[in-house]
DNA sequence: ACGCCTGTGCGTGCCTATCTTCTGATAGG
């Protein structure tokens, strides 16, 4: 809890002046850097400062701010703009605060800007392939004047690289695969497309003979929106038998490395996944070492440390003695901590928490008694009402909400008064029918460019919620994006906001919203926000959940369930939930129907 | 570059496997 300990407490002392004095808008002042775009900057200055040889103490002030920064729960620039200390947060002294500043203000950096006269921009990308690192860049870079990929790739084809020193037949192989593998792939997958291929894959490893224990880990396990590769731990007496199953997976296209205890190979999509494989007695100490983070193991590693303890993937050692390792628990228990959840596992003060006994009880599947957000057959459903309804009570739901989208959304065959009314008498005449489950009566009502609802309060006025959203105008700036919805909120009807940023992962970016305003509205009017759970969009984000919690607006998780398979996703949402530390009672959607129903209303009338 | 402690300095995130090439670079969490 360090990171968001601190924010708090500048904002109790210094800040709360400044904020009196201040108006409250322009939260946010307009063009400024958001805390991703920071973060950038500063991995980019580590690549290019590590490319230059510099001190590698200073690459990594670098980096940790990055992640500090990358994972804040509120926007930098509006920290600044309250006039909050920046040097509060961990890692973050008078320079980077400085710099932070500067990129907020002018969007660039002078240091970045400076370096790239000596190490252009397309050094970076190199140093993305595998198998180049700071020093083989570098190398590239003096000897050959090579500053991009495309010169690397002339260079390779030209066999100039295989002559320098440090270079060889080998890795001009090995370069040259990276180089097609890149057009081929490329980037993080959706984790619901990891899971497509690391859980058969998984089963593959199971059926071995030998083989023990078999986890996927990594940030797969870790339940990120996007994975980069598949991790898998698995236990064996006989690693040799486990290893060779492994490198002849059908699917297999490369094998990139072959050791006794681990090997990588890439598979014909694309994909990279590592095998580790370990005796039983260190399972445990395995499956902690490659669930990581790796911030979060370097921070236990440091904690044993200081316990004159070793923690590597075998166990945890006093000296040449182990003392734990088969399982998690024991792991953990080493030093002194309860096991920490791996979707906690970032280094974002799940540490502090545990230490302090203050790690939250997450929230579970089991946990939620009803869906929030569905269609059906009405509007762009695949599934009619009823369908949908006894697919809702086959998961264990209490409720069900049915939720079509509003006339604004023709491309959906969106509901108009009319049609709503009739769906209307439709759900009430199904729960008149008393078979196990309550629809909801809902709507997902279009916030219009002008921030009016889609639909008129006569109708929303007779339904049981109103979720809100926006599907138009995406690239609006952000003080008139943040004010559009602001305004939808102000509609008295409206219960639930819903995926607040609008991204799709890996195809649409979210827009320029403010969302700590956004969620301080809720706040105040007593309303509710989203996390859609669809593996598409897995929005709201989870330093956001976080910052929901802090504030007392309760999420509801929903699957905007276009069909009854649809409800399936819930998973995945739960992942991010956790990861944004909820809890059972942070969430609307476990509570039971009648309490439920008294928070809808509240809402309301608020 | 931070951060602590001191007094303008100094120590400073963990630990291991594999490959390629020759002692270390890269990658993995």
């Amino acid at each position: 809890m360090a990171v968001l300990a601190k924010v708090r407490r500048s904002k109790a002392s210094a800040a709360q002046s400044a904020a009196a004095r201040r108006s409250v808008s322009a939260e946010f002042p307009l063009g400024a850097a958001h805390n991703a775009d920071i973060a950038a900057a500063f991995e980019e200055i580590a690549d290019l400062l590590e490319i230059e040889n510099a001190n590698a103490f200073r690459v990594r002030a670098y980096r940790n701010a990055a992640r500090v920064v990358g994972g804040l729960p509120n926007e930098a620039a509006a920290m600044l703009a309250r006039g909050e200390d920046l040097t509060e947060l961990p890692g973050i002294g008078k320079d980077l605060a400085g710099k932070i500043a500067e990129l907020v203000k002018t969007g660039g950096s002078a240091v970045l800007a400076d370096l790239h006269k000596h190490a252009p921009q397309g050094l970076v990308e190199l140093l993305r392939l595998p198998g180049l690192g700071p020093k083989k860049v570098k190398a590239l870079h003096d000897k050959l004047q090579i500053e991009t990929v495309s010169q690397l790739h002339r260079a390779l084809q030209d066999g100039r690289v295989r002559d320098l020193a440090g270079f060889g037949a080998q890795t001009e192989k090995r370069l040259l695969q990276a180089l097609e593998a890149k057009s081929a792939s490329g980037g993080r997958m959706k984790l619901a497309v990891a899971a497509q291929y690391a859980e058969p894959l998984a089963e593959y490893l199971r059926k071995s003979p030998g083989v023990g224990q078999v986890a996927v880990a990594g940030s797969y396990r870790r339940a990120r929106d996007t994975v980069g590769d598949i991790d898998i731990v698995a236990t064996a007496k006989d690693a040799a038998t486990v290893m060779e199953r492994f490198v002849s997976y059908p699917e297999t296209a490369r094998v990139l490395s072959r050791g006794p205890t681990r090997s990588t190979i890439v598979l014909r999509s694309g994909i990279q996944v590592d095998l580790r494989v370990v005796a039983p007695e260190s399972y445990g100490a395995a499956l902690v070492y490659f669930t990581g983070s790796k911030a979060h193991n370097i921070a236990i590693r440091r904690i044993a440390q200081g316990r004159g303890l070793k923690i590597n993937e075998y166990g945890v050692f006093s000296g040449k003695r182990r003392l734990s390792g088969e399982t998690e628990d024991s792991v953990y228990q080493s030093i002194r901590l309860p096991t920490i959840p791996p979707e906690l596992r970032e280094d974002r003060g799940e540490i502090e928490a545990a230490k302090a006994k203050s790690l939250p009880d997450l929230i579970e599947l089991k946990d939620l008694r009803g869906d929030l957000h569905a269609h059906t057959t009405a509007t762009d459903g695949r599934n009619s009402l009823q369908e949908m309804a006894l697919a809702a009570k086959a998961r264990g739901y209490e409720y069900v909400a049915i939720t079509e989208h509003s006339r604004h959304l023709t491309i959906a065959h969106g509901l108009d008064p009319a049609r709503l009314a009739r769906q209307i008498g439709q759900i009430d005449a199904f729960n008149r029918q008393k078979r196990g489950i309550r629809i909801l009566k809902g709507i997902e009502v279009d916030i219009l460019d002008d921030g009016q609802l889609d639909l008129p309060d006569t109708i929303l006025s007779r339904l049981d919620l109103v979720v809100a959203a926006v599907h138009s105008k995406f690239n609006l700036s952000r003080a008139q994006q943040t004010e559009r919805v602001l305004r939808g909120l102000d509609n008295p009807y409206v219960t639930i906001l819903a995926h607040p940023s609008g991204r799709l992962i890996g195809r649409r970016e979210p827009y320029d919203i403010d969302m700590p305003r956004l969620l301080k509205r809720c706040q105040e009017r007593g309303c509710f926000i989203e996390l859609n759970a669809h593996p598409d969009r897995l929005d709201l984000l989870d330093t956001h959940c976080r910052m929901a919690k802090e504030l007392g607006v309760l999420v509801s998780i929903n699957t905007d369930a276009h069909s009854t398979s649809d409800f399936d996703n819930m998973r995945f949402g739960v992942g991010q939930a956790r990861r944004g530390w909820l809890g059972r009672d942070d969430v609307l959607n476990t509570r039971p129907l009648a309490r439920l129903l008294e928070l809808l209303a509240r809402a309301r009338r608020s």
